[in-house]
DNA sequence: TATTGTAGAATTGTCGACAATCTGACAATC
DNA sequence: GATTGTCAGATTGTCGACAATTCTACAATA
């Protein structure tokens, strides 16, 4: 594998020992960033400007151009030359391009994690569900839901797949805070993610057939997405009512 | 959509004028670097020093440790930190990881390009067809067949799978030239590629039902690199052996 | 009044220098 | 002789300053 690097440090079983990677300034900028991205605290299309934010993060400029550089190539931040760099905004036909490209490559994954799954990993993957189920809090089980399909990926063990499915859940996920984090900001409440269908995920690629898995899989993502993408479709109608 | 950027500059039909993006120097030292690594001249595992490499660029370390950042993402490099980067080394299994999630991706955007094609675009993907069967030079035809593909995926009108792909293929397309390079340097000829499906891909696509087209993109892709991934696995064979 | 030209401020692009870390060779120790 | 400590040389990580470009507001012009 040519590094699984910034993909999560999940326990390598191969070896003994754990990793000894200090991580350098740029990435912890990195992960900064993204989380206050993915967190909506940096919102949707807002400037991001370079000299205040270095200063407020406490490096130079030229690491967090570097680290910046890395979140343009994930899609989160999106710039032009000489005029600075804005938080992406998501329209309805892109989370449609991307739920279709996510089901693709984590369809195949859940299949193969259907085939290579261990006992450990089903115990693993279990309590994990049970956890998300527990949570009450929407931001959190959000989190939560990302990192049960990111072990998912890593079971499938297509280490290919996992970095294109990281990188596509990025905007995603983005999108699906901000969604959130307007709903405080003084809209009507945003309808609860359905639950039951990770249980009947987990279940299916635990004890179940590869096809079964996959079935699973586009519903649950099918189901789980189609109230976010109205909720953005009406969030940018109105942005583009109240602009006219 | 967030900018395609970065995608290959094609024309864009619903505007009456071409983009006026003056590229930076970053991006200039991106696109010469990427060009280094896919043409050979940057060969498999070589180190890349800053220094020097900013010199014979003529730009400065921060410059080119932004567009190394990029490649580093691409996956054509890979660096820890105060080690220095490396242009990455492809294992056989990895190809195998690639070609199947590119024949998943790449699937469905030639099922999407067969239905959306418009009648200049087929005579243009004809063209270019012709264009690549008549390329005697293996290094050249390489590069063809990249953006006879790219075409492709750009018909699908996907970006984001647009996207995925693009990121997919830098890497083969790396280990296919280096494969290339390595042949001229002292070992036996390399087979040439199969150049048949070529033209059976795009006939399905211009005038077959996408069915048809996904069989002929997986035959394509198939039989291209089969041979590929086999001379791959004995270049790896023949090095370990070399230094055992 | 609507359009065009023109400073100045704000912001990004680029650079060279210094600090931190790694590497490899050689000496010290057992 | 093999292992461990230590020191230079090389390379990467980080920073602050300067140059280039864009933006904003206001004046000039018709």
């Amino acid at each position: 594998m040519p590094k699984p690097a910034r993909i999560l440090p999940m326990p390598d079983p191969s070896s003994r020992f754990e990793k000894v990677n200090k991580e350098s300034t740029r990435d912890k900028v990195y992960r900064s960033l993204r989380n206050a991205i993915l967190s909506g605290q940096l919102h949707c299309g807002e400037r991001v400007k370079e000299i205040p934010l270095a200063q407020e993060l406490g490096v130079s400029r030229a690491i967090l151009r570097e680290a910046m550089q890395q979140l343009i190539h994930d899609g989160l931040l999106e710039s032009n030359s000489y005029r600075g760099a804005r938080v992406i905004e998501l329209r309805p036909e892109q989370i449609d391009e991307i739920i279709e490209a996510r089901i693709l490559l984590e369809g195949r994954a859940v299949r193969l994690a259907t085939e290579r799954i261990q006992n450990s990993q089903r115990e693993e993957l279990q309590a994990f569900e049970r956890l998300l189920n527990k949570e009450k809090d929407p931001l959190k089980a959000g989190q939560l839901d990302l990192l049960l399909h990111q072990r998912i990926w890593r079971i499938s063990g297509q280490a290919m797949i996992e970095k294109l499915l990281l990188q596509l859940t990025s905007p995603l996920f983005a999108m699906s805070l901000l969604m959130r984090s307007a709903e405080t900001r003084g809209h009507e409440q945003m309808p609860a993610l359905p639950r039951g269908t990770h249980k009947r995920l987990v279940d299916a690629i635990c004890f179940g057939t590869p096809a079964k898995a996959a079935q699973e899989l586009e519903a649950h993502l099918t189901e789980n997405w189609t109230a976010i993408r109205r909720r953005v479709a009406e969030f940018v109608a109105r942005e583009e009512a109240g602009k006219l």
